[in-house]
DNA sequence: ATCATAAGTATCAAATAATGATACTGCAAC
DNA sequence: GTTGCAGTATCATTATTTGATACTTATGAT
């Protein structure tokens, strides 16, 4: 292996291990060991025997009819733990649950992730795409309201950084990919306190954003609302959900 | 190592690094490298060295300060990943989403893993503790409605294997740990098509389950709502929810 | 059916990479 | 200050991973 040379305490063999489990995604819900070869660039052999393992261990599902693997139940389990060790999961949960049973549209706690937001808690409604609906996703954070409005209350630096260097996806033909207008958005929620946009992630989606923030005025986390368009345009979200919404964050030492 | 020989397709130092992970839990939110080490019975080395990758890797997250490690929000994109894998998810959800809406009472799904049930999705209500919002709970199939109303969908020489082996915990003062009562609950439950249990898990609780059943009448997972004895007796449970709760689960193909 | 090709499985000699003992450093409590 | 403990760094030893290859089983085309 004329791998970099890392320090000595790095343990490739476990790093391999991981890369298996990170080869599955929503366009990779169960791989054979030849797909996995090519997804994680490894080995035959070494594939072989990492998915070997974790099959031993329960990390892997292995289905004998297709051999093919999939993740198992105790992916969950590790979700499990993670939300009793973020601290912030427990302040936001039953304020999240008070507001969709007050106004039944989705509700999100979403959480900076280096230069992507990832949905750590999610209360969908009817109307919610699946993709929307379930936890762990990660979206680029310049791309959405969230991460906006968490950027607005960083420093200028910081959030001139952000600008140059984070990515940018174009998720529906109305995502705003220029960098200039989304420094705009994140001066008007740095004034506003809170972020709209709409059509940014999917179409006829308007989602509304404000932070969470600490005694230090810095957030790390934002709530956000997701309407239709359909039923909302941008006034009545900021008449009906937005004060609603800082008043629930605002409940939330950040 | 005189460990017991295994398969040399085993890998042992994959097998190391993901009891690190394991040794997270509700009650260990954040470990120093020095309780790694008592929780993995692994040498104060291996520990160093796995949890210097793991974290290298973005699976941990370390505290500059206190110098302990945490679960890091890879943890929640495997769960991510894992929605994705398991088709019965995705037929689930929205239904439970409408009945949640509905009934505005607490409803999981329950999916059998071994000798436990794992919670795969929650939808809680405002009255929900902590423990029983997020998904990825473990708790043992026997002491639950779920558990006995998947099992009491298999052959009797499974329920009788299960009611000899699997384990009993007692959760409450009215946990029912006499496995011949479970066995009654189950003969009932294979009659009824449902289970009903009250304060198993926690006082003052009160949970119905219906099985999700395939072609073959065989179930792997189950609905289940959990309401307060407080606002509900059993009687007004199987008038008011458990029609519901059966339309629900009939609609969804096993 | 038969064959061809690909996917998965098993084996093993070579040497890399993990091991674990130990020594070092810094921090915190006494 | 001194002591004790947790975390960090180092290194010779060798157990473990490695990866090439051969074998077996599935798949699907003719």
């Amino acid at each position: 292996m004329l791998e970099k040379k890392q320090n000595p305490l790095f343990v490739g063999t476990l790093a391999k291990g991981l890369r298996l489990l990170r080869a599955f995604d929503e366009s990779h819900v169960s791989l054979s060991l030849a797909e996995l070869v090519t997804l994680t660039g490894l080995e035959k052999s070494a594939v072989q025997r990492m998915a070997h393992t974790l099959h031993q261990e329960g990390m892997l599902e292995r289905d004998p009819g297709t051999r093919r693997y999939r993740p198992s139940h105790a992916w969950l389990e590790l979700a499990y733990a993670y939300y009793w060790s973020d601290p912030l999961i427990s302040r936001v949960l039953p304020k999240l649950v008070e507001f969709s049973r007050v106004h039944g549209e989705t509700v999100n706690l979403a959480q900076i992730s280096g230069d992507h937001i990832i949905y750590s808690l999610r209360l969908p409604n009817q109307r919610t795409q699946f993709a929307a609906s379930i936890v762990g996703r990660r979206v680029p954070a310049l791309g959405t309201a969230s991460g906006r409005v968490i950027l607005a209350t960083w420093s200028d630096d910081e959030v001139a950084h952000a600008l140059e260097t984070w990515p940018i996806r174009a998720a529906t033909p109305k995502t705003i990919t220029d960098r200039g207008a989304i420094a705009d958005g994140i001066a008007c929620a740095s004034q506003d306190g809170y972020s709209i946009t709409q059509g940014q992630m999917m179409l006829n989606e308007i989602s509304l954003a404000v932070p969470i923030v600490g005694i230090d005025g810095r957030a790390n986390a934002a709530l956000q609302v997701a309407v239709s368009s359909h039923s909302f345009d941008i006034e009545r979200v900021r008449e009906e959900l937005l004060p609603a919404l800082l008043d629930t964050a605002s409940g939330i030492p950040g």
